[in-house]
DNA sequence: ATTTTTTTGTAGCATTACTACATAAACAGA
DNA sequence: TCTGTTTATGTAGTAATGCTACAAAAAAAT
């Protein structure tokens, strides 16, 4: 029985940072002492830890059922797997005095928990629409500007292998004269981070006013969602930090590896084998491109 | 004591898996017992344990021991962090019967996990090389084909924020005429996942009979890297399965993200402000765009 | 000010992980 | 094949851990 509504998320430490004010004064005192030092809880015992926020050991359980723990030692459990993930805000800050492997270990720490963030936010109905729009389509039009420009690139690159005619133009130009050749049966793909990017949102339009169904790929409940069929928002906590990398471009990768195989799947009794030979000729070119050079 | 070289790494699930021929007949008992369902040894005690692998409770203790472990609990925290990052081969076979939600939370368990590999296995020495080169460069051309042509776009889209002009032309004759015309203090990135390509290979010796320095993207110990001054070796397990997503783009992207970073960070004391600036004029376009459209 | 409710701590209990020792199995040499 | 030695596994016991019932203290309400 807890007393607040029982977070019961997937990362821990982001529950506690939420429910922070929600708890009881001594509760509190463990929940301050571990965000201090996560790490180190992780190798403490219960008596250890009570002893370290200043309180009596059921206090620091009853902390644990606040949360939404079933006790201390699940809650540990679930505290190793918060810190295997990353914790977003901590640590990920760089510095210039960082050496390389603390840069490394940075950036990808980051990135992973990011992409864990992105994972437990993504709705799957609306990937379940989108899929459902692109398994049907006779041919896909990718379209974005920037960051998004490479991924629509990316997408163009991949759905041709599950039998869809693709294309990805890069600028604004090509763009709007594509979207305005096309017909019903096709599918627009506008990707866009920020989703306010005018020449995008006119993309879309353009595309709808085609006859085209059209899916938006973008950061938050932006206002090119209005001018399309589906959307998928990939909602990213981007750090304002100037080096920090640009996640969203690679979560909104991993989306285009969902949409690409859940079409493909659904495909794969037609194309499935015409994909194989595919891949076959590819590595054929390389190992005669190989031998070639060998001579 | 430990027995045997005491692995020691990152991901237990993998260590039990390498030392499974090193193990004693009843520890392999238990290691077996848990592989086939880690899950739900999580959240099982040690006499469940015992039980479930048809042993004694010390041969349990025993098998933790032997696979680096201090003991029971300090095993069930590292396999809690094990099971958060995945692991690799297994639950990431893609099912035409899968939901929507399995597919979601398979190809982000496997992207999440196999960031995790590369990123142990990233050498720091190789990146610091490619730092250094690359924090002298007068120009960058990033060089890709198909997959790796998108992570070449993706870096020639980042650099220049830090103020270093940079090209990625994208077919092969553009390549070849790009890296025939380059010069002493310039510097080539080559991108090449098989590095078997022959026109990468191409790429980097006229580049470098150019007088450029050559830099190296690649997923193995490949021959591209004969004709490099550094190479950073990304290494995968990219799994055959046809719909498994491609790891390695997103592995070369987070490193270009390192490399980015870590060249933004030497030169940030000269354009930190640039850049900062930079960022201020492209949010300022998106709101006039916005305004414009509102009209 | 007193009662009621909420919050925190104390003491004790059941389990748990772990260790010393003993037994069983495997191996080696004759 | 048998015996002595080494290695592997299990039994029994122990210290400590996590947890719960209860009581005291603090806060809130009447």
């Amino acid at each position: 029985m807890t007393r607040f509504n029982p977070p019961a998320a997937e990362n821990v430490i982001e529950v506690i940072r939420q429910s922070l004010d929600d708890l009881r004064k001594s509760e509190r005192k463990v929940a301050e002492t571990l965000l201090d030092n996560p790490q180190h809880i992780l190798g403490a015992t219960l008596a250890e830890t009570a002893a370290l926020a200043l309180v009596s050991e059921p206090t620091v359980i009853r902390f644990c059922a606040a949360i939404g723990c079933e006790g201390f030692q699940d809650f540990k459990l679930r505290l190793a797997r918060s810190l295997a993930l990353g914790t977003l805000p901590t640590g990920s800050q760089l510095e210039s005095e960082d050496t390389t492997s603390e840069l490394i270990g940075k950036i990808f720490g980051y990135t992973i928990s990011s992409l864990d963030w992105v994972r437990n936010r993504l709705d799957s109905r609306q990937v379940s629409q989108a899929i459902q729009i692109l398994s049907n389509a006779q041919s896909i039009e990718f379209f974005g500007l920037g960051a998004s420009g490479v991924v629509a690139i990316d997408a163009q690159q991949k759905f041709p292998l599950f039998g869809v005619p693709c294309g990805a133009p890069t600028d604004t130009h090509q763009q709007i004269m594509t979207a305005a050749m096309m017909k019903p049966g096709d599918v627009a793909v506008v990707i866009s981070n920020t989703g306010l990017t005018l020449a995008m949102i006119e993309v879309a339009q353009t595309a709808r006013e085609s006859g085209a169904k059209v899916i938006a790929i973008t950061g938050s409940r932006s206002p090119i969602l209005a001018e399309c069929d589906a959307g998928i928002i990939i909602e990213t906590l981007e750090n304002t930090n100037i080096y920090t990398p640009a996640i969203s471009r690679i979560a909104a990768l991993v989306v285009i590896d969902i949409l690409s195989a859940a079409v493909g799947l659904r495909r794969d009794a037609e194309h499935g084998e015409k994909f194989a030979n595919m891949k076959r000729l590819l590595l054929g070119q390389r190992r005669r491109l190989q031998n070639t050079k060998k001579m």
